[in-house]
DNA sequence: CGTTTTTCCGTAAACGTTTACGAGAACACA
DNA sequence: TGTGTTCTCGTAAACGTTTACGGAAAAACG
C-alpha cells in the first residue's frame, strides 16, 4: 500500500541513500538518477513517512496552536480565531509546515495539554492565545526552552519570544475620544475579570484618555465580569446603579456587550438612543445585532499570516540569512461606526 | 533535556526492553521493577517520543479533522464547528488520541491536503465535514483504505464508514408544517448552490411536506445561491419577483438568511411582519439578529462526542470486544421559535 | 601516462520506540 | 532428583528516514 524509500530503491536498483538524496535535492546525485527517482516516486505514489522523518530529524514539521474555547455558556464558539487560523496556516503551508490545532476543554487553562505537546515533541513550536498578564504557560515554555510565539502580550517570560498583539490601549482611548467628542462625560468600562492582558491594556487606554480630557475617573463606572454573555448581563446593572449613571458604556468583548444590552433592554434603556454602546473587539455578532454595535475591528487573517512569519523567523531552521530575531508587533484596531453610539 | 527510554534504563541499570514493558503496563515485569521504573520516569521527567512510537507502531495516535472554511467574503469564520470540535476532542482525549485540525484555504476543496495527510500518515483516521452528494474525498479514502468518518451523509463510498448527520429533511418538513399551520401557502426555499448534501435533504423535506399539505410546488419559489451572505442577498429578490411572491422563506443557512433579510429590507419588507423567515441551521447570528430568527438548532457538542465515539468503534485498535461496526446516525434539529415568522 | 580532483553512489549508523524470542532462575510437582 | 511451569528480564530486530563517511569511477590536469 504505502511505498517506502526502500521500494523505490529496489524498483530502481539503487541504494536507499541515493534515493533519499535525490528526493531531498542534494547536490551529490546525478541529474539523470534524480530524474528517474522523481519519476519512480510519482508512479509508485511515494511520499515520505512523517514519523520516520521526524524521528531522524528531530523535527515534526508542524506547529501547534493552543486553542482555548471560552469558558461560559455559549452554545456556539469563538468565530474570532477562524480567520486568524486561516492566515496562520496559509503562511505555514508555504514553508511546508502543518498546523495542528490543539483543543482544550473550555475553561481549563491547558497547562497540562501544553506540557504534553512539548514533552512528547508533537510540534516544533507552539502558538499561544489569550495571554494573561502573568502567564504560566509562557514561563513554562521559556524555562523549557521550547520555541513559541504568542497572540497577545504578557508580562511573563522576559519578552524573549515573538508576539503580535492588538493595540487595545489605543482602542480604549479612541473609544473614549469618540464618545467625548459626541458629548459624553460619564463613560463606563466593562471588561473581563480574568487576568487576560488585553483587559488591562484596554482599561489603561480608557483611563489615560479620560484623564486627557480632564474627566475624573469614577471607580463605580468600571466593572469586570465573566467574559461571556452572562457576565455582561450580570455586571452592567452594577454600573447603572452608580450614583451618577453613565451615558455611554464601552465593552471589552462582544459577548459581554450582548449580555449588557440585554440587561439594558430590561431596564428600558435603548442602546443608540438612551445609551451609547461601543465594543472593542468586533465580531459578526456586533454587525448583526440590533442596533448594530459600533466596534473596533482587528485584521485577523493578516495577523495570522504575520505571526506565522514572525514565528518562523525565530526558528533557526527557517530563519533567513540574517539569523533569528525576536519581534514584537502591535497592530491597530479599526473603528467601525455603526448605530449603537 | 528530553530524556529517552535509554536514560531510564541506564539510570536503573536495566534494559530498555524492560523499561518499555514496565511503562506500557505489560504483565511480564516484576511489580517491584515496574514501581522503580515509573518512579524514575517521574523524576527524570520522561515522556515517550511520539515520532518513535509512531514509527514503530505505525500509528500516530491522532485524528485529523479537515476543517474547511466557507468560501465567501465573511471576515469572520464558522462559529459552527467550535462546539463540535470541543465535543470531538473531549472524547478523543479519553482514548489518548490527539485532535489535529487541518485547515485549508477557504474555497479549495482540500483534496490535495487530504492526500497529504493520508500519504504522509500524519493521522490514524480523518474526519470530513461539508459532505457533498458525490464526494471525491470519500471515494478517495475508501479506495485508499484509510479509516474515516463523516459529519454529514453522502451518496459516495458505499456507506462503509461511520457517519453522523442532522435530519435536514425533517427540519425542512417541520419548517413547512409550521408555516402552513400559521396560514402560509406560498413558501419559498433558498439553499446553497453547491453540491452540499444537506441542501438536497432540506429540499426533499420541503417538497414532501408541501405535497402532503396539497400545496403545489412552484419552481419559481425555489432558489439556490452562493453559500454566504452575498449569495442570499443576490438570490432572494429572485423569488420575490415570481408571479405570485412568497409570504414565507426558509433559508438553509444562516449567512444566506442574513443576506436575504438585507435584500428584503431594501425592498421594504420586514421579516416577522410582512414575511415569515425561517432558518434551518441556527447560529448565534440568528439569535442576535433583529428580528431574532426562528431557526432549527443542532446539538453540536454532543454530536462531536458521538462522532468520535463512532469513529473509534470503527478502528480495530479501539473497537470493543464486539468488534468494529459501521454506524450511521441522523440527529434531530430542534426548533427555536423566535420573532421572524 | 601518472596524479589529482571531482562526481556519484553504496554502506551503515542513528533517531526512540515496541516486541518477538529465548534464556536463566525460581518454583511446583511427582 | 528430574521434569515441567511460571516469572522476569535481556537481546536484537524492526519501523522509515537522513546523513557522515569512504570508495570507485570518471574527469581534469600536468
Amino acid at each position: 500500500m504505502a511505498s517506502s524509500i526502500h521500494d523505490l530503491a529496489r524498483h530502481l536498483n539503487i541504494s536507499i541513500g541515493t534515493v533519499s538524496r535525490a528526493l531531498n535535492g542534494r547536490a551529490d546525485v546525478n541529474a539523470d538518477t534524480r530524474q528517474r527517482v522523481l519519476e519512480a516516486a510519482r508512479t509508485l505514489n511515494y511520499s515520505p513517512n512523517q514519523s520516520g522523518r521526524s524521528l531522524r530529524q528531530g523535527a515534526t514539521h508542524s506547529i501547534a496552536f493552543m486553542l482555548q474555547p471560552h469558558p461560559g455558556d455559549q452554545q456556539y464558539g469563538e468565530p474570532f480565531f477562524i480567520p486568524f487560523l486561516i492566515g496562520l496556516q496559509a503562511r505555514l503551508a508555504e514553508s511546508g509546515l502543518d498546523l495542528t490545532v490543539v483543543m482544550g476543554a473550555p475553561g481549563d487553562y491547558q497547562q497540562e495539554r501544553l506540557r504534553r505537546v512539548v514533552e512528547t515533541r508533537r510540534a516544533d513550536a507552539v502558538l499561544l492565545a489569550w495571554t494573561r498578564r502573568e502567564d504560566e504557560r509562557i514561563d513554562y515554555l521559556t524555562q523549557a526552552g521550547f520555541p513559541f510565539a504568542t497572540l497577545g502580550r504578557s508580562r511573563s517570560g522576559a519578552k524573549s519570544y515573538p508576539s503580535l498583539d492588538l493595540d487595545f490601549e489605543k482602542a480604549g482611548a479612541d473609544a473614549v475620544d469618540r464618545l467625548v467628542a459626541r458629548g459624553h462625560r460619564r463613560i463606563a468600562a466593562v471588561r473581563p475579570s480574568l487576568d487576560l492582558n488585553f483587559g488591562y491594556l484596554f482599561l489603561a487606554g480608557y483611563r489615560k484618555a479620560l484623564k486627557r480630557h480632564g474627566i475624573e475617573i469614577d471607580p463605580e463606572l468600571i466593572a469586570s465580569g465573566f467574559i461571556n454573555e452572562a457576565g455582561g448581563y450580570e455586571v452592567t446593572p452594577q454600573v447603572m446603579r452608580s450614583k451618577a449613571p453613565p451615558t455611554a458604556i464601552i465593552f471589552n468583548n462582544d459577548a459581554m456587550a450582548l449580555g449588557g444590552c440585554k440587561a439594558l433592554a430590561e431596564m428600558g434603556i435603548r442602546p443608540g438612543h438612551d445609551m451609547a454602546v461601543t465594543v472593542i473587539v468586533d465580531t459578526p455578532l456586533c454587525r448583526y445585532f440590533s442596533p448594530a454595535l459600533t466596534a473596533f475591528r482587528p485584521a485577523l487573517e493578516p495577523m495570522g499570516q504575520r505571526l506565522a512569519e514572525m514565528l518562523l523567523a525565530s526558528l533557526p531552521a527557517f530563519a533567513g540569512p540574517e539569523g533569528p530575531r525576536i519581534m514584537r508587533e502591535v497592530w491597530p484596531l479599526e473603528l467601525v461606526a455603526r448605530d449603537s453610539d
